[in-house]
DNA sequence: GTTATTTTTTTTGGACCCCGAAAAAAAGTT
DNA sequence: AACTTTTTTTCGGGGTCCAAAAAAAATAAC
C-alpha cells in the first residue's frame, strides 16, 4: 500500500521542480518559472522567496543584458547559488581515475585526470588511495571539505549500488572494493556508487528528455560490454544494483571464454578482445588476459576492417549477429521503445549492421519485434560525468528539501 | 521533470489507501483505519464522512457481534459498498473463457466457465463472441450493464497491453485480435487487458506484499512458458506492454523448433510439448503442433518419470539446464530479489532442480548469482482472477477518485 | 514632463487539506 | 446517577496552492 501523502510532500516535489527548472534553463525570471512549471505566479514568488532565505538560489544583478524587452516591468532574473553546495563526481576506469568538482548550479568548477595502479588495487589498499586522492582534489581547489555535501562515483564492471562496492570490475585487481562506506566515513557527505554505463543512460535522459523517457535501454561495445536501463522513467539498476549486466549474459552454453572465467557471455563475442580474438582467428577458449586489446586494439582493427581487411570485417560481422540475438532477448524481457548502441565500436557498426538484423530476425518472433527504434549513437566520455552530475544535483536537492527545519516566512510586511 | 504537486494529490492518494485498508481488512472502525493508514482520527472522520456521501462506503448496522469489547463508545466499522461498481475480469485460455463478475468490495458475485473455438477466434470472429457472452454475463447476474464499470481481460501468449489486443496466443488461431477497443466501445466501461503470468505476479504481491515486493519475477512452465516482472514495486510490462516474454527469448541459436516458428526460443525446451518431444526422443525440428501435449500430456510425463522412467527424467534434468541458463539470463539482466517458478511443470521440479543449479553456475559468474532467492511456489489456477481482481479494484479507485466533481462536505452542522 | 500602457512581481483573501486538542457521544462500571 | 473508558466528531490552526487585485517598474504617447 502507498504512504499517506501530507503537506511536505506537495512543499518538497514543488520545490524541487523550481530547482530543477533553474538549473535546466539557467537564470529565470519568476514569471517563466511559472509557465515552465505550471506553478501560478503566486505560488512561484512564495516558493522563491523561500528558497532566496535558504541561499540556494540568488537573485541576478544584472548591470545592462537585459535589454531585449519592450516595456513593463522588467523581470528579476532569478538562478541557483553555485556556493550553496559542493559535489565531488569521481569516474573510475583502469589505471585512471577522474575527479571533478561541480557546483550546486552544475557547472564544473575544477576537474582532474590522475593515475592509480588498478593491478594492485584491492579492497584494503584502493579505499585510502581514493581517499587521499579527492582530499587532496578538494584541497587544491580551494574549498573546505565541508562544502561537499555530496560524492558520485562511476565505475566500470559489476557494482553493487546497494551495498555500495564494486563487487568485480576490470579497474581493480581484488574483488569487492567498498567504496561507499569509507567515502562517507573520511568525508561525511552522502555518498554513492553506480556502474558507468547507468551514468551514460542518466545522461541521455538528462540531455534530450523527449528523446530519452519512459522505457529504453543503452548498450555500450567498448572496453568490454555495458549496458543502462530506463524503465517507467526512472534508472533500474535491480534489487541489489548489479542489474543491466548484458555483457555477462549468457549467449551460448560452453561457449567462448569470458574475462570472468564463464564461457559464452555476450561479452567473450563483444568486447574489445573478443573481436580482436575473433579477427586473429585465435581459438574462443584463448585467455582474454593474453590478448592485448583494449580501445587502442578496437581502433586498430576498426582500420583495419576499413582498409578492408576481410577477416576484420567478419570479425564484426559475426559480433554483430551475436549482438542481434542480445537485443532480441532484451526485447523479449524487457520490450524497450528505443535500443541505443554506443562505444568505440560503434565506429564500425557499418560492418555489424547486417548481422545485428539478421540475428534479430533469426532469434525473435516478428511480433515482438516491430516496437522498437535502434539508434546508434557517437560514442562521449563526457557522458558519464554528465550523468553523474546528474544524479548528484537530484541527489543534493533532495539533501536540501528534505529534512528541512521549518523557516518562518513572510515577516515583514 | 516531475509534474507539479497540488492538493488533489494528496486527497486522492490518502482516500485511496482508505479504500485499499478497506478492500484489504474488511469492515473497520475509523480508529483502526487511522491506525492503519497512519492518518489522524480527524483525518478519517472526514474522508470517510465524504466517501459516505459518495455512497463508496456504508457504515455496517451489525446487530450484536460487536461484544468482545469491554467499554467506552463501541466503534463502528466501515465497508465497502459491494453496489458501488461493478467488474468483469475474463481469463482466455484454449477454448476456455472464465467470467467473474466481481463486486466493489472485491468479493466475487458469481462466475462462469464457457467455452469457444479457439482453431476460428480471429480479429474479425473473437469480438462478437466475446461481446456476447460478456453480455449474457451480465444478464444473468441481474445487473444492468451500466453498472458495470471495468473489464479486466487476461490472457495467455503476446498481449500489447499499451494497444489493447493480444498480438499472439495460442487461444486464438488469428493475429492482433483487438479487445479493449471492441469492449470499451460495446459497454462504455473502462477497459484493460494483460498477459495472464502478470496477473499471476500482481496476485502474489496482493496476498502477500511482505514477501513479494520491491524487484521480484514469476516464471510459469505449463502450457506454454509465462513470466511476470515486477520491478521496484510496480509491475513492469515493458514500452508497449508485451514484455516478459520470457518464453520467446532466444536460448541456442539455430536450436529447436518453437510454437512460434523461430528456432531455439527458451519455450522450445521447457514448455509442455518441449518436455513431451525431449522424453519422446523426437528429433527437435518436430513441429509442436504434432505433439498432443498439454498440461494432460504433462501430468502424464510427470506420472512417467515418478515412476522411474529414465528418458522421462533425463527430459525433466536437461530441461532443468535450459532453465538455469534462462534464469541465469533474467539474473543479469534483471537482478531480482527473488525469483518464484510455478505451473504445472513444477511438480516434477525435483527432477529438475539439480539441472537448474548446474545451468545457473555453468551460465553465470558468482558475483552475480549470490543475491537471489529460488522459490518453487504450487501451482494455483485461482491466482490469475485474483491478479485481474486486484488491478480492477485499483483501476475502479482511481476511477472513483481521479476525476471528482468537488462536493460539498459538511454543511450541517 | 506628465499620463497611459504594459509587464512582472507581490499581496490579499479564500479554499482546502491535514492535524492536535478539546468536546461530544456512547457505552460499561461502580 | 456519577464515573470511567473508548470512539468519534468538532474546532481552531497551520500550511499550501490559487485567483484576483494591487503594487512596482519600466516604456510609449501626448
Amino acid at each position: 500500500m502507498t504512504r499517506k501523502a501530507d503537506r511536505d510532500q506537495i512543499r518538497r516535489q514543488n520545490r524541487s521542480i523550481v530547482l530543477q527548472a533553474l538549473r535546466r534553463n539557467g537564470p529565470t525570471a519568476r514569471i517563466d518559472l511559472g509557465k515552465i512549471t505550471r506553478l501560478s505566479p503566486a505560488t512561484v514568488t512564495a516558493i522563491t522567496s523561500d528558497l532566496l532565505d535558504q541561499k540556494l538560489i540568488i537573485s541576478v544583478e544584472s548591470d545592462e543584458p537585459k535589454s531585449h524587452q519592450a516595456r513593463g516591468r522588467p523581470r528579476t532574473l532569478l538562478r541557483l547559488n553555485p556556493e550553496a553546495a559542493y559535489t565531488v563526481c569521481i569516474r573510475l576506469s583502469v589505471n585512471t581515475m577522474d575527479l571533478s568538482l561541480v557546483d550546486f548550479a552544475g557547472t564544473i568548477a575544477s576537474s582532474l585526470r590522475t593515475q592509480y595502479d588498478s593491478a594492485t588495487a584491492d579492497a584494503d589498499s584502493f579505499p585510502p588511495v581514493l581517499i587521499a586522492a579527492i582530499r587532496q582534489f578538494i584541497a587544491d581547489a580551494g574549498i573546505s571539505e565541508a562544502q561537499v555535501q555530496e560524492i558520485g562515483v562511476a565505475a566500470q564492471g559489476v557494482v553493487e549500488t546497494e551495498a555500495g562496492l564494486v563487487a568485480w570490475s576490470p579497474a581493480f585487481s581484488g574483488r569487492k572494493i567498498p567504496v561507499v562506506t569509507p567515502l562517507h566515513q573520511a568525508f561525511g557527505a552522502d555518498c554513492y556508487i553506480s556502474n558507468d554505463t547507468n551514468m551514460i543512460t542518466e545522461a541521455l535522459h538528462w540531455s534530450d528528455p523527449e528523446r530519452y523517457s519512459g522505457t529504453f535501454t543503452v548498450i555500450m561495445l567498448d572496453y568490454g560490454v555495458g549496458m543502462g536501463l530506463y524503465l517507467d522513467n526512472h534508472l533500474f539498476s535491480g534489487a541489489s544494483g548489479t542489474a543491466a549486466e548484458f555483457g555477462h549474459a549468457n549467449h551460448i552454453p560452453d561457449g567462448a571464454l569470458c574475462r570472468c572465467g564463464k564461457k559464452g557471455c555476450l561479452e567473450a563475442y563483444l568486447s574489445d578482445y573478443a573481436l580482436v580474438r575473433s579477427a586473429s582467428q585465435l581459438p574462443e577458449d584463448t585467455d582474454p588476459a593474453e590478448i592485448k586489446a583494449g580501445v587502442e586494439g578496437l581502433e586498430k582493427l576498426i582500420e583495419t576492417a576499413d582498409a578492408g581487411d576481410e577477416n576484420a570485417r567478419k570479425a564484426f560481422h559475426q559480433a554483430g549477429r551475436v549482438l542481434g540475438y542480445g537485443l532480441a532477448r532484451v526485447i523479449a524481457l524487457i520490450d524497450p521503445k528505443r535500443i541505443v548502441l554506443t562505444g568505440a565500436a560503434m565506429r564500425a557498426y557499418t560492418f555489424m549492421e547486417k548481422g545485428v538484423w539478421e540475428g534479430l530476425k533469426d532469434a525473435l518472433v516478428e511480433d515482438l519485434r516491430n516496437n522498437f527504434t535502434l539508434d546508434v549513437m557517437p560514442w562521449n566520455e563526457d557522458f558519464i560525468r554528465t550523468g553523474l552530475v546528474a544524479q548528484s544535483m537530484e541527489r543534493l536537492d533532495m539533501d536540501f528539501l528534505g529534512a528541512q527545519v521549518k523557516a518562518p516566512r513572510r515577516e515583514a510586511s
